[in-house]
DNA sequence: ACCGAAAGTGAGTGATCGACCAGTCATAGG
DNA sequence: CCTATGACTGGTCGATCACTCACTTTCGGT
């Protein structure tokens, strides 16, 4: 495959694992960490069952590896928005980062998908909360140092982001009733 | 059935399948649909594994009737914030709405939990993400009609539903820092 | 051409899952 | 007391789980 002999900066192993992080990626978005077999993430990374657990040397630190790279996207994309409305008021910069996030999850609904299992295993999984914990307080100030909003701003920042879960959760913008409407409107859906 | 002389309402059945469901909702809470198996709701229930599949046909629907048992108790609970702010502005209904709910959750937190297991498990289950819409649907227009609130408003109210998830997911209210303070801010914890 | 290391897999391990069945026990009506 | 019915369980099924190991293949360096 693509024989470049010149700049390939990453041994072939840690390739794979990136192809695997991604691809479990998908799989964890779909059934969480209960629901997602090792097997089911091998075969959609076109690897074997026995060789994920040569790249990761187990299915929790799979799943925390899929759940910090979520983390660190998110991140990436809140930098974005902040570099679009660098120095505006507080309610410019959150309103760009939330744009910036809408558009991330518009292409990658998948992110938002396992930040949802994510919260959902951590409520009996020590290790998955703990990263939680540390993914959520980095993104709470960062928001707020880059916004310098006020604690009702940041807080509604994140109340606002919870609601696309919802919103997903139920396919509202699936869905054509006032309900739905409701729960979805404002959200930006690219 | 039912011979008993002085006031017994449900035959026994009936009495081990409630007694079932709310033991389930605690397993269920913990670790979610894919999480929990047959086996832990059968033992905290104190019965046999296969008794469970006498009162419930499957896992499946066992589950489903601890969603909706959620919902109901739920919209129990809004009924009585309503109680307490009859007539008022759509504002202090609304808050009464909230007050009543944190209430609820802080004397029995699982069905929080069992809410956003369910709304992940809702994601690629599609039995559940029926269960899930109609109860949101019915919990929208509930919260809407009786608040006369605005478009806005009730949305906010979800919103901030939705952030009581998050601050669960990371026991926010445990943690003693700027972050979490900033989350869990204003959030009631009787 | 050869070799050592790394990449990768087939074939399993024991454990546990959801689900089922045959049967035991308690009890109420006659 | 007898018997039919419903509550309840032990034992087990095939499938599937996370995880392991012995093994083969690929490939860069010399």
């Amino acid at each position: 495959m693509a024989g470049a002999p010149s700049e390939r900066r990453l041994s072939t192993a840690e390739e794979r694992r990136e192809t695997v992080l991604r691809t479990a990626l998908g799989a964890f978005a779909a059934r969480g960490y209960y629901g997602t077999t090792t097997g089911e993430v091998a075969k959609s990374a076109g690897i074997s069952q026995a060789y994920v657990y040569r790249l990761f040397p187990d299915k929790e630190a799979l799943f925390l590896s899929v759940v910090e790279h979520c983390f660190a996207r998110i991140r990436e994309s809140l930098a974005d928005g902040v570099a679009e409305a660098r120095g505006s008021t507080p309610e410019a910069v959150l309103h760009a980062m939330g744009d910036a996030y809408a558009r991330l999850i518009a292409e990658e609904n998948t992110l938002l998908l396992v930040q949802m299992h994510a919260q959902c295993a951590a409520i009996s999984e020590p290790a998955v909360r703990e990263v939680v914990q540390r993914g959520v307080a980095r993104m709470v100030e960062y928001v707020r140092g880059m916004s310098d909003g006020g604690e009702d701003q940041v807080q509604d920042f994140f109340a606002r982001g919870m609601l696309c879960h919802l919103v997903m959760a139920v396919s509202a913008d699936d869905v054509d009733a006032p309900w739905a409407r409701t729960l979805a409107k404002g959200i930006r859906h690219y």
